[in-house]
RNA sequence: UGGGGCAUAGCCAAGCGGUAAGGCAACAGACUUUGACUCUGUCAUCUCCCUAGUUCGAAUCUAGGUGCCCCAG
């Protein structure tokens, strides 16, 4: 069997991350015919990344650094490792929409429009361009092929899966798509990295932005979308408690930032949380309990509609994820000439505006699409 | 310029003679391929507005300053 797929041509996104060493070694393994590809989509001195980027005085690059730790992989299993760069791409069509989304006082999800329009892309397309069947990721997800159909589904490690960032993906993306780590733990990946002496097999999982990395991310929007000072009020009685550096930089539901404490009058242990962003007047609006009711919706409306083997049917109940890591909520799909919105059996907290809800049923993942408006009660409160 | 009250960390605040609670904020770390949430930790020592005094010992008592608030002008 190793003679059917070692006629198959893989491209693997190796990040200089384990779990994409894994994910090549794994398809090596297997007998594909596999190459690596190394991406570089951010260029910080040109995309004027300079305030909040704590890598700016680094000796090397850490870019550099991934592409060492690539390439190490690559020569330690002996694949030909690519190199190519979307940076244009990725300013195009992902982090234009990124400040649009910004400028609009949502809060976007660059990473699952990086996956739609640079990984299952422009990296895909190019990859086919040179003649490969499919790509891989290191993404914790699984690809089931059920006869003609092909479905998205929830890696075996819970914990671990990004089926939410995945969302965005269309049946033709999946269909020439490979996830090598969807039926392995992250902890076996580490073993396994470590048993062939990957390089990266101790390295510690990047976050931030991807491509981008971490940043003190609201001196890295000030890069991008100027300071605009403005009052913080409670939303409750109108009063003015605070200052802001602007709205755009908060998200709905957030604590941090706001500089707000121990004011008379009010419960000494509660926090306070931004529940909602006029970017009109500049004004943040915040409650001093994180189970305010102005933090609740019972509704929200829909955009960017993705289903990746076709819609379901109107009114059907389904299971919603809102952000990353959140454990599935129920939710009812309906679809009229307005548009498409989700109704929920009981009222949810700091739905936020920009980011996806992704929709399951069980362990597969349907689709997803991008938060609009919120509602309560029927009255739109975003 | 008569009377009364209060001055403790960025903010709120406990403490009532025995060697500075707690909360919020902030900061750091963990978690995390977005942004957030969450969790953990740190955060008053020529220290409790200043000065002098009483006392073995004072943020706590006394006197005098200084500042703020309230009532009466």
């Amino acid at each position: 069997m190793n003679n059917d797929k070692s006629k198959i041509k893989v491209m693997v996104g190796l990040s200089g991350g384990v779990d994409s060493a894994v994910a090549l070694a794994l398809l090596q393994k297997e007998g594909y015919d596999v190459h690596a590809g190394f991406m570089r989509n951010w260029d910080a001195i040109a995309n004027n990344d300079f305030s909040g980027n704590p890598t700016l005085l680094d000796p090397a690059c850490p870019q550099e650094v991934d592409y060492d730790d690539a390439l190490k992989v690559a020569n330690k299993l002996g694949v030909t490792l690519h190199r190519v760069d979307f940076i244009k791409e990725y300013w195009d069509d992902v982090f234009m929409y990124f400040l649009a989304e910004y400028e609009k006082g949502r809060t976007p999800n660059p990473d699952i429009f990086c996956n739609k329009y640079i990984k299952f892309d422009a990296f895909l397309n190019w990859a086919k361009k040179l003649g490969f069947d499919y790509i891989a990721t290191g993404h914790y997800a699984k690809k089931i092929v059920k006869g003609d159909e092909v479905f998205l589904a929830k890696s075996l490690d819970q914990d671990k899966d990004q089926t939410y960032f995945l969302s965005q993906l269309s049946k033709t993306q999946l269909e020439s798509t490979l996830f090598p780590l969807g039926d392995i733990t992250k902890t076996e990946v580490r073993a396994i990295a470590k048993a062939l002496h990957l390089a990266p097999a101790t390295k510690k999982d990047s976050t931030g932005i991807c491509f981008i990395g971490e940043r003190q991310f609201r001196d890295f929007l000030k890069n991008y979308i100027p300071a605009q000072q403005g009052v913080i009020v409670d939303i409750n009685n109108g009063k003015t408690i605070g200052f802001h550096s602007g709205v755009y930089y908060y998200t709905l539901g957030q604590r941090r930032g706001l500089g707000i404490g121990g004011l008379k009058d009010y419960d000494e242990n509660k926090r306070w949380y931004v529940c909602k962003k006029d970017v009109v007047k500049n004004i943040l609006y915040v409650a001093n309990d994180d189970h305010d009711a102005h933090l609740l919706s019972d509704k929200i409306t829909l955009t960017d509609i993705n289903f990746i083997n076709g819609e379901i049917e109107n009114g059907t109940t389904i299971n919603v994820k809102f952000r990353y890591r959140q454990a599935d909520q129920k939710a009812t799909f309906y679809r009229n000439e307005q548009g498409a919105y989700l109704v929920f059996p009981t009222p949810y907290l700091a739905i936020t505006p920009g980011q996806a809800a992704v929709f399951y049923l069980d362990d597969i993942c349907l689709g997803g699409a991008i938060i609009a408006d919120l509602y309560f009660k029927n009255n739109k409160i975003n």
